[in-house]
DNA sequence: GTCTATATCAAGATAGAC
DNA sequence: GTCTATCTTGATATAGAC
């Protein structure tokens, strides 16, 4: 069943945040300026000015969506999921969009320019899973995002056994 | 006392990297040119080539120190050191110089420019610490990494307890 | 070891016409 | 909504003289 609530963006807007998401997605953070997004489209990058002031404001909106769709992931995992199947839905996000993943999380961000709410969306399910403790949480989501990180850039030796060490943090962040 | 070691770069050399260390440390990565370099010695960017091949090579320079000096770090921290204390060491590094710790963790790695074993000489105590068990020093790896990216980039909310969420990890990682 | 001059490329953004 | 033309800036790197 198709959504019926209305985009917060113009519909050529939304058309360019398709394009410019398939560009980063394809090609990488380094690939997404206004001349490829615009390419991707057939136009030229200035005619992306009348509907994003500038590149940040894209890039924003791209970031708002992919904490949209992280916090639909969680949502799947079910009211009652466990750090553990949290981790599992992130780190299929972050395989999934790798780029995406981080633009969203390797860099400051401009919570200025997001669609407010998003971030505390996809946050509030690993809040929840921690048992209500902020600490204990934030210090999973770490774990989570520095395995995703060293796995994403390739940091971890040839041969290493990623599945177990995600395994060991988890029994660890898990353990009674 | 001053380290007899001879150095493996030709005098002109480390002042290029030692220049090149300070603009990074004290512009960050972005202002890493190598005009920027060049500038700081009083000298234009070619003349750089004389001395590295290119950009990358000074880079892994750079890179290569920072990983002789985390070792080094680690080592201060006695050979006795539990993952707690090489986790505020490894922490107070990254404090003390952010643009070098993302310079090198923070992007794939070129470890075919890198000094031979700078890379495991400062894996090795974390190993150690972990009881020899790779997965876990692994897991422990990535929550360091995760706790320091997420402090460096300011990801965590205005208020959060940062210093709590260090410690809600290391309980979980040193739990029996 | 450093210089000037240059090649090459590419980025974000604006003005103003249509 | 898109265009062309342009501004401004700045990057890595090479050739060849001194």
């Amino acid at each position: 069943m198709a959504s019926s609530v209305p985009d917060r963006l113009t519909p050529r807007a939304r058309e360019i945040v398709t394009a410019a998401r398939e560009v980063l997605e394809s090609e990488g953070l380094a690939a997404l300026t206004m001349r490829n997004v615009a390419a991707r489209l057939g136009i030229r990058a200035p005619s992306l000015y009348k509907h994003f002031p500038d590149k940040d404001a894209l890039e924003a909106a791209i970031i708002s969506d992919g904490f949209i769709e992280m916090a639909a992931e969680f949502e799947a995992a079910g009211a009652a999921a466990t750090l553990v199947d949290l981790a599992a839905a992130y780190r299929a996000f972050a395989r999934a969009h790798p780029h995406l993943y981080r633009l969203m999380t390797d860099q400051e961000l401009r919570r200025d320019l997001l669609v407010p709410g998003v971030e505390d969306g996809a946050a509030l399910p690993v809040y929840l899973a921690a048992g209500e403790d902020a600490d204990r949480a934030r210090a999973a989501w770490a774990f989570a995002h520095g395995m995703t990180m060293l796995e994403l850039t390739g940091r971890f030796p040839p041969g290493a056994d990623v599945e177990a060490a995600w395994d060991a943090g988890l029994r660890a962040f898990t353990a009674r």
